[in-house]
DNA sequence: GCGATCAGCT
DNA sequence: CACAGCTGATCGC
């Protein structure tokens, strides 16, 4: 293990070979054991946590062995520390000071195996260059950057958050920016869904301080009234205490156990701390002190009883800082209260949220995204991980993955896709790539695909194939472009880069691409001349929705205010606050039930697909709430006797949800069909309540049936009776291209045959069914309407949205309005009045409808109309 | 018998 | 679904 010393002077260059043996010849008394090789990095090490092409890990010490002794740590948080202990003699652990401090001094790991590194600042260990960068987590926390030597003077370039909060800062943190382009991300997606609604830390910290403020005035020891507990964790969201002793000007009593990690911290002497209960009247407690939070918050007024009655005093008000909380109300945050005990769920997150998220791949377009938070991240990975890069399909480097795609293809490989793995021998350590099982033949492998696709084809005689070739090329063909592509274009291709296959390919990604990037580029022209503020989570809308919010007691911006910066609420501007707000409450959280995918463009566009099933008749929508309301209303006798066995599980969960009775019948829907199963009912209450409580202002679930209008509900019956919406998913062999199309031979296929298919696909997961799906699809384009075939092919691979790949179009909301006016013959400005009144396209097409007496269905865009609106756009 | 891991609880 | 972490039971070398 030579310590390549690096071309920088001053850098400090480490050697963690050298600095293990030393510590441990110095740790157990022996000389030097003889360790001169690694043996191989075990298969079964969770890939989100290796750096490729190095034997670094991170927050990996169960997974600690012979294999490195270059360990490193993000923070000092048990799931990430998991594995190390007082007789810890694996291998050196890097990490922060900070993190340095609490090893050695609370979890008591030998310092002789503890390199501390410092901030902003490069390292050279083991011939790579290591940065660490502020993590805006727990006290200690940082972010890993990663230099790694590759091919021909190259580097590889790794960040590994740890846990992160983004920040703006980040964006301009000098470091981070050299790390724009990265190999690869390891991301910690926590809360990387949309569903995690939380505000910034500061809104939160200032509602905590505002109350106390003003429900406890100024701390006398002498008068013993109101005490303030804050629910805390060993280290994390010491900010929320710093901020309480100074804005409201008085100390934060902790016991000895959490002073001395706080000494460690470095704020044993700041005064702002004290282990005397009589110095204070805000005591921190322990995480669930004041309640159970997992899976949903349970109050403990007991204890908070037994707390208030010890020390004193005559009324408690408890803060559970939580990382989330699903009930974000209109102008406070969610409080539990009995006699003279309140708690307060306070989102406090010191996890990026799903904007954020998004924010910083936008920012450093890395070329994969790796998850390293999540189920089964460390065994099913490609799964789980698929998901998850979903989410952030687009902001990440396109053009270098299909470069990396087209290389592997070049390599014989046809799954280099998302692989970050070490997929060849050039690292600065030898032996790196034992993790694929070994497959003896790949190099040869390698070598034949090489000669065959690159010198095989005649550059004379390019066109001059046999059937055989000719057949070959086809298949290799289909095996690396997307499913929907036909023979014929695929023929097409392959003539015009006369049989070469790479560049067949490489051809198509680029056409695709510079498509992909037109569309993208105006759409986002057109939508930002229309919203006010985009994807900066953080600001604030313009227009004075704050100030206009109807906001009480504290300052902290309303929930609408964070909720409002989500998608959706895009096409208007002149819309009022209230408006805003309604909107808000009404479609956020169906949106998220649906397809939290849609969140992912950005708050850029709208899909028309959800458009269109907004509009048409939707089967597959919301299922679960269709069956239940219509269950809810036949089975209403049975009600009582069906739902005696759920009794205590009703009480619970309307305590719960602070639900009245009103919410019985509804409870008791639940209930039933999760076989008295609270948290699943709790878990489809908090995703579908917003949808059901449709224009309900104050949030409050109401039986939908009663909600509904007759005519609205009567309108969509009928509609769904009299179309047959899942044709498009039969059997091939089933489907009959030309009698099951929803238009006839001759005519131009209408667009809702591709919202179908879409719709379809949207919940289809199994791929060949997918694949038999868009088929169909195709067939009767190509049997009715074969002009339609290519704009359909480029509607359906415009990228979209996460998960929506290839799968639904996006596009602007003016492109949107235009195929209203069309569906509902209408004005554009009476779709804006009416818009700005209804405060949901959906719901001014459903209005359209109703004007017009609409007993058939909306006249169908035509596919065409959509391809060239689409066109006209760019 | 020991440490690592897990279930359950706070 | 997945904010932290402790404890005591269980697993396994």
């Amino acid at each position: 293990m030579a310590s390549s010393s690096s071309s920088t002077t001053k850098t400090q260059t480490l050697d963690s070979t050298r600095l293990f043996l030393t510590a441990l010849a110095t740790f157990s008394h022996q000389p030097n054991p003889p360790q001169l090789s690694f043996p191989p990095i075990p298969s079964t090490f969770p890939h989100s946590k290796l750096i490729p092409k190095t034997r670094f890990s991170v927050d990996a010490f169960r997974h600690a062995g012979d294999h490195s002794v270059s360990y490193f740590l993000s923070h000092f948080h048990s799931d990430h520390y998991g594995g190390l202990s007082p007789n810890w003699a694996k291998g050196i652990v890097f990490c922060s000071q900070t993190t340095a401090r609490l090893l050695n001094e609370v979890l008591k790991v030998s310092s002789l195996f503890v390199v501390a590194l410092p901030l902003d600042e490069a390292v050279v260990i083991d011939g790579c260059e290591v940065v660490l960068i502020d993590a805006n987590h727990c006290p200690g926390a940082v972010q890993f950057l990663f230099k790694v030597p590759g091919l021909n003077g190259k580097f590889e370039r790794y960040v590994h958050t740890g846990d992160f909060r983004f920040s703006g800062l980040m964006k301009s943190d000098p470091f981070l920016c050299k790390f724009v382009g990265s190999d690869a991300i390891f991301l910690d997606t926590t809360y990387c869904n949309p569903k995690f609604v939380f505000p910034l830390q500061e809104e939160s910290v200032n509602y905590i301080a505002s109350l106390i403020e003003t429900a406890g005035g100024e701390y006398k020891s002498s008068v013993k009234n109101v005490l303030f507990l804050v629910a805390t964790y060993v280290i994390g969201k010491e900010k929320i205490l710093l901020e309480i002793a100074r804005r409201c000007n008085r100390k934060v009593h902790v016991d000895a156990q959490k002073m001395a990690v706080l000494r460690v911290l470095g704020y044993g002497e700041s005064g702002v701390f004290t282990e005397d209960e009589c110095e204070s009247d805000v005591h921190v407690v322990g995480w669930n002190v004041l309640g159970e939070t997992w899976p949903y918050f349970r109050p403990n007024f007991v204890k908070m009883k037994e707390i208030m009655v010890e020390k004193g005093y005559s009324k408690v008000v408890g803060f559970v800082p939580t990382g989330w909380t699903y009930e974000v109300k209109r102008n406070k945050f969610s409080v539990r209260s009995k006699d003279s005990f309140e708690i307060h769920l306070v989102p406090y997150s010191e996890h990026s949220n799903y904007d954020e998220l998004r924010e910083y791949v936008r920012f450093l377009k890395p070329k994969h995204v790796i998850p390293t938070v999540g189920l089964d991240v460390e065994k099913l990975d490609s799964k789980h991980a698929n998901k998850m890069q979903k989410h952030f399909a687009g902001l990440v480097d396109e053009m270098a993955n299909k470069k990396e795609f087209l290389r592997g293809f070049l390599l014989g490989s046809t799954e280099v896709g998302n692989n970050v793995e070490n997929e060849s021998n050039n690292g600065p350590i030898e032996g790196m790539d034992q993790e694929k099982e070994a497959m003896p033949s790949d190099k040869d492998t390698v070598h034949m695909e090489l000669s065959s696709s690159l010198q095989e084809p005649d550059p004379q005689n390019p066109m001059v194939l046999n059937d055989e070739e000719a057949e070959k090329i086809i298949q290799e063909l289909r095996d690396c472009l997307p499913t929907w592509v036909t023979q014929e274009q695929m023929l097409d291709l392959i003539g015009s880069s006369g049989g070469d296959i790479v560049e067949s390919v490489s051809n198509f990604y680029e056409r695709e691409t510079e498509f992909h990037e037109q569309v993208i580029s105006s759409t986002i022209a057109v939508s930002e001349s229309q919203t006010s503020s985009l994807c900066d989570s953080g600001s604030i809308p313009k227009g004075g929705s704050v100030k206009s919010s109807p906001y009480e007691s504290t300052d902290v911006p309303s929930s609408q205010e964070y909720i409002s910066l989500k998608p959706r609420n895009v096409i208007k501007s002149g819309i009022s606050p209230g408006k805003r707000a309604r909107n808000t409450n009404n479609k956020v959280n169906k949106k998220v039930k649906l397809n939290s995918k849609l969140d992912s463009r950005g708050p850029k566009q709208l899909a028309i697909t959800k458009f269109f099933s907004k509009v048409l008749p939707d089967v597959q929508e919301t299922p679960e709430i269709g069956s239940m309301d219509e269950q809810n209303l036949k089975d209403e006798s049975l009600l009582h006797d069906d739902t005696k066995s759920y009794r205590d599980e009703i009480d619970q969960f309307l305590q719960i949800i602070d639900g009245t009775e009103s919410l019985e019948s509804y409870a008791a829907t639940i209930l039933r069909k999760t076989n008295g199963d609270i948290n699943e009912a709790l878990n489809i209450y908090y995703c579908n309540r917003e949808v059901r409580s449709g224009k309900n202002e104050a949030g409050l679930v109401v039986d939908s049936g009663k909600m509904k209008p007759t005519a609205d509900s009567s309108v969509e019956v009928s509609l769904q009776e009299n179309v047959k919406t899942t044709v498009l998913s039969l059997p091939p062999e089933k489907y009959n291209p030309t009698e099951d199309a929803c238009w006839s031979c001759g005519q131009r296929a209408p667009y809702l045959h591709l919202a179908r298919t879409f719709d379809l696909l949207e919940d289809e997961k199994g791929k060949i069914k997918a694949t038999s799906m868009l088929c169909n699809m195709f067939r009767s384009l190509l049997a009715l309407s074969p002009e339609d075939v290519l704009p359909s092919v480029y509607l359906c691979t415009n990228k979209i949205a996460a998960d929506h790949e290839n799968v639904e179009l996006n596009i602007g909301g003016s492109l949107v309005t235009s195929a209203l006016e069309d569906a509902c013959g209408t004005s554009r400005s009476k779709i804006r009045e009416m818009y700005n009144e209804l405060g949901d396209l959906g719901d001014v097409a459903q209005a359209c409808r109703q004007t017009q007496k609409l007993l058939a269905p909306p006249s169908p865009l035509l596919i065409k109309d959509v391809f060239f609106a689409l066109q006209k756009i760019r």
